[in-house]
DNA sequence: TTATGTAGTATACAAAATGATACTAAGGAG
DNA sequence: CTCCTTAGTATCATTTTGTATACTACATAA
């Protein structure tokens, strides 16, 4: 029980309505990797070792699986070009272009406190006080 | 090394930054049970057993293990009432409303899509053409 | 005395997510 | 033949996340 991928049935009801809406979006972009590769593909389309130059900590396993999943949601389109050596393009689905906004804040939120955390000494963040 | 709480250097560099800003949010807001904690503390202040209610797949080490790490990030507040029995409350900091548009907007995407995937019959929520 | 309720902690274990490393196929260059 | 490239697989190890259960402290109620 309490499947964690594409179980629907969430674990939060709440009476809000079938499971939390925030952990059903959390499912589709909450991965470790899942915002940072979706986040890169709103540019233009990436090919498989583009992510791994742009994202060094990411190793091959992560980022097939993590792509894998972006493609069931039906967020990521994997186009093949048959060609020696291979050629795989992943890009925004119509539908995965929804996505945007949530990225596009999730971005500028990171970027502004990102630069506080620097300026502070990275220890908590806080506004505290 | 490649710490993921509170390490400072992302994985992903990519020459924009110190590191992903996206991948900063989601250190933040990507826990399998911050974003709906988060959520549910905009309205008003939570205690520790209304959680479990609210959200009854969530055990009580990882509702304790989460809430610790949001007050370590600075964007909750833990409010301890010396009372017998106990009484502690949890809510978002100054610094923790800064999330609420992304908490919203993802609320808002889940709704919406939550609702097409009960409809589609839950396979590849996708637009597909 | 025992039971009740809150907000936890402690311990042990299970499952899922993630990581490290080695390996594959296929055609072209040398 | 060997090496190079790309886009992966396969296998195993480790880390994170989750489960289950028992336990604590304190005041009140019965």
């Amino acid at each position: 029980m309490m499947r964690n991928r594409k179980g629907g049935f969430g674990s939060c009801t709440d009476g809000k309505g079938p499971a939390c809406p925030v952990e059903f979006t959390l499912d589709v972009i909450g991965g470790k990797w899942k915002g940072v590769l979706l986040y890169h593909m709103m540019d233009s389309a990436k090919r498989f070792n583009e992510f791994r130059r742009i994202c060094p900590g990411i190793t091959q396993r992560m980022l097939t699986l993590q792509l894998r999943e972006l493609e069931e949601d039906g967020v990521v389109h994997r186009e093949v070009y048959h060609q020696v050596p291979p050629k795989v393009e992943y890009s925004l689905t119509e539908f995965g272009t929804t996505l945007i906004p949530i990225i596009k804040l999730m971005r500028d939120w990171g970027l502004e406190y990102q630069a506080m955390q620097q300026t502070t000494g990275s220890q908590s963040l806080g506004v505290e006080g």
